[in-house]
DNA sequence: CGCGCATGAGACACGGATGTCTCACATTAA
DNA sequence: TTAATGTGAGACATCCGTGTCTCATGCGCG
């Protein structure tokens, strides 16, 4: 069995943003790897939690300029946002759930970047009169990563259909639930 | 000091909603009790966890009920669930995030239970033409826990204020982030 | 073939959280 | 006042996760 340093974490970040208190040697089953190869590449688990945060982090920024938030119009950057974050969904997630746990200075200040793009990408709708504003860019920011978190998990359970979440928590993002979106 | 079994409860649900790996001491702490009065009245964590879980379901049950959202006008019905599970978003932001954590027959017959009036709401809303089809039930429930949680944890972070929480949880649940709600 | 390298399995000691205990103190009622 | 109750503080042993180690196996490469 070789190792997958990105797919590692990717498997450690799914099952730590379920259970948070799960044990290295059940990270190490999750990944399909030994607690002692785990422990080689990560020392320790704060050091497996710093290396999350920080590809979580990166992932984030690298998504975030791909969808280009903030060119075009507000709207369709919002939905190339959600486009782009989903399949970084399982990082977002942690980081979004577990951003107390271990306060380590980059990943926050890595973290405040990213808040801060998003909250402009809001901001600026709301500037241009196409966002509401009755609703706060940091309140929308935080529903977005609660949303795509949500999502995750709903697909991980199986309760949702990997290609459909995307345009779920679009949908419900920017038109709401109401039919006649009155 | 005297013992508030409910109160202790409420904070225990707030700090462990956050940081599922705190320590019995630190909840101790967080409910300004002393560690072995708290050990006193629940033997163990898993008997705290248990009891969080009981009386969380047991909150959500009544709030449906207060909530009456088996009757009237759909849109309503969710406007009042929310208004009455914001008080006890504690307890929901704690059921939502640490569910998988210890499986407890009790806790998740009583969470399908709940979880099943809330879809039940959603459905009837679908079948009365007001909300939107592509949208599942389970996934507007998800959703609405999601966004409630992420409420909770804005105002308890100081991000929102408390009076705040239920109409930006209502109005994007219902109405989405688009101004114009085209 | 033999060699190097990474992994898996397991043993081991350490540390922190836990569970249990005792005792002192505060409060309340008789 | 005295007695009863409940709490806070702390000591103590235990358990579990952790970190580190060794050794054997598997696999690719020269």
């Amino acid at each position: 069995m070789s190792f997958d340093r990105e797919q590692v974490l990717r498997d450690a970040a799914a099952l730590l943003s379920r259970r948070a208190t799960a044990s290295m040697d059940e990270i190490a089953k999750a990944a399909g790897i030994s607690r002692a190869t785990l422990h080689r590449h990560f020392p320790g688990r704060d050091a497996l939690v710093r290396a999350l945060g920080l590809l979580g982090i990166a992932q984030m920024d690298e998504r975030l300029d791909a969808a280009r938030i903030e060119e075009g119009d507000p709207v369709e950057a919002v939905r190339r946002l959600i486009d782009e974050a989903m399949p970084v969904s399982g990082f977002l997630a942690f980081l979004y759930g577990e951003n107390q746990l271990y306060d380590l200075p980059e990943v926050n200040e890595g973290w405040a970047r990213v808040d801060e793009r998003v909250s402009a990408l809001f901001r600026r709708g709301q500037e241009q009169g196409l966002f509401r504003y009755d609703l706060t860019p940091t309140w929308l920011g935080e529903a977005l990563y609660a949303l795509i978190a949500a999502s995750a998990w709903c697909v991980q359970d199986g309760r949702m259909a990997r290609n459909d979440s995307a345009r779920m928590v679009s949908e419900l993002m920017l038109g709401g639930m109401l039919r006649s979106a009155s």
